[in-house]
DNA sequence: AGGCTTGATGTAAACGATTACAAATTATTT
DNA sequence: AAATAATTTGTAATCGTTTACATCAAGCCT
């Protein structure tokens, strides 16, 4: 394996040379630039990214904190963050928290290990209160799960937005009794939560919510106690795509076809929401462009240290389907 | 930040004696021991990985290649193969190669860069080809796609006995006329199409099979042209994941009802093939043993580099659902 | 008691780049 | 033509560890 030493011998010239030119500086002239180059492709040379790393205080490397990667909504993120990272010569690390404070703080810290020029964080409620970018030694974006109070970066939904359009929609439809389900750990479960209230209250109805953790399992459970309710909800609404998946399968396992016997809403759009039948009304996340938009935004933090705080916040789209169709009287 | 030789000199010995106690060497007495880790807490230290790495030659890092993380079957693969790395100290980074032979290249160009101590690698065919683990500066684990001959360590499922099974009980239910859609960048395709032809001839029936890229569009196109043969197929066979979707979508979009008008089955147990009524028959892959037999080899060859080639061979289960019912005669 | 292991410790040389600084060369000005 | 500025180059220090090797003390054996 060659190393810069044996480049600069073969074209000649002093390793501060070689290193000039492969990090592209200026005051190096354009013959010797050549021959550098030369030497590299007959050397077959490559930087040695330890030495680099160590020498030069950057690892261009940036940290990427998740509950779950098999969540699709994380995957589709950490795909676009993957892609621009590796555009801008970045390297990824992955942390699958669990929606763990612990294992948040946990992998924050391996973040601090590794030395990573940034973090994208998608943190759980006990962690984002009283969260601080300062507090770390790296520039850090929120994404998708943020307070009101700009404490960060911050790339997320206009939460309250959607789920206001999306209730809206199902009353717009003639459902009256509808039945909220939403996701304790994060911060989108209660800002969507509000969206949903308040448009009740629009329509002058009464809020019914149900707080369950995060997971398809557990909103499949608490879906199938609540069905035993008589006179059942006009609709039931989910405040993320697991609590979809439980309470689609709730409703199959009891029998419960929708719209007939009761419609179904909810955030984001998966392969399936189209495929079961007769289609189901979500709110359709643009996840990709929330990754894209959340790394973007760390290497403008990164390369702009002392630029104000910035909030991007995206609109989903309303997909009407049957699920959700008119109610008749 | 404190730095070993702060270290050192709070405990008051020598910096080799901080790092032999943090390498657990042995050859140091337990006095000192204890006054180093006491040192090494007051002082809050966190070793330096670059400069670690630098002089150890050693990363601590494996690479993982696949298509394409969203696809769910590498996501879960990828959880997989990220719980078992940090549970041993070890980083993980992804490569998402869009079934391009040349972004394999580059991919593994990168993980040499990167001095990577391991990579977990699902080719594309054209990759496979000729590959030898030997040509590479690390030891190689193929995942999911491997040739029959032993070229390198492997995890793989018996792609040839489930697809024989899922065809076999598909005749059984009275379906003859099976048309088989396979993904034709990836071994496993090729695989599988054997052993649905196999099946088929077993029984006296003729394959008939339909290549394509492995995409749900190319699939959904694909489907949807057959779908114009008269007569129908008695059912479609999809040999993956990503095709079982796109000849949902398709048959959905023909208005066509399984298994009455047509019976379907495929590869993959995903989210939706259970929501889908009457539900999807699909072989379900071990995808989650999958990635982690293939770090646990990958550990082991690190270990043991002169230990003979290995090849770990998993079994799909059938999961026998409404679509694949009974043929009324 | 003196030589010989054994075990614990310290010293200093790597690892392979980047980069501050000095030196040398060339171009520009007066 | 000399003085000055600008550009290009090279030398050597440095990043923070690990580890080969030397050293030293203590225990054991004859």
């Amino acid at each position: 394996m060659a190393r810069i030493k044996e480049v600069a011998k073969w074209a000649g010239v002093s390793v501060a040379s070689v290193s000039r030119v492969l990090a592209g500086h200026a005051g190096v002239s354009e013959v010797t630039r050549q021959r550098v180059l030369e030497a590299v492709k007959a050397l077959d040379y490559r930087p040695d990214l330890a030495a680099r790393r160590l020498r030069s205080r950057r690892t261009d490397t940036i940290g990427l904190i998740v509950s779950d990667i098999r969540n699709p909504f994380f995957t589709e993120i950490s795909r676009a963050v993957e892609d621009v990272a590796y555009q801008h010569q970045m390297r990824v690390i992955l942390g699958n928290a669990d929606e763990n404070p612990e294992k948040e703080a946990l992998y924050l810290d391996l973040m601090r290990d590794e030395n990573v020029t940034g973090v994208i964080l998608s943190p759980t409620l006990p962690t984002l209160a009283g969260f601080r970018a300062d507090d770390y030694p790296f520039p850090i974006v929120l994404v998708d799960r943020c307070e009101r109070e700009t404490v960060a970066d911050a790339v997320v939904l206009d939460n309250v937005d959607a789920a206001y359009r999306l209730t809206a929609h199902l009353i717009e439809q003639g459902h009256r009794r509808n039945l909220f389900f939403y996701g304790t750990t994060s911060a989108t479960g209660r800002q969507r939560q509000e969206g949903y209230t308040a448009a009740m209250a629009a329509h002058g109805l009464e809020a019914q919510v149900e707080a369950v953790l995060a997971t398809v399992d557990a909103a499949r459970a608490a879906a199938t106690a609540r069905l035993n309710d008589r006179p059942l909800p006009d609709a039931l609404i989910a405040s993320s795509g697991l609590i979809l998946l439980g309470l689609t399968e709730a409703l199959q396992e009891a029998g419960l076809r929708f719209p007939g016997s009761i419609a179904l809403a909810g955030f984001d759009d998966m392969p399936w929401t189209r495929l079961v039948e007769p289609g189901i009304t979500v709110i359709a996340q643009p996840t990709y462009d929330l990754g894209q938009a959340a790394i973007e935004l760390l290497l403008q933090r990164i390369a702009q240290p002392e630029k104000a705080r910035r909030r991007v916040v995206l609109r989903g789209e309303l997909r009407e389907r049957g699920s959700s169709a008119k109610r008749g009287v």
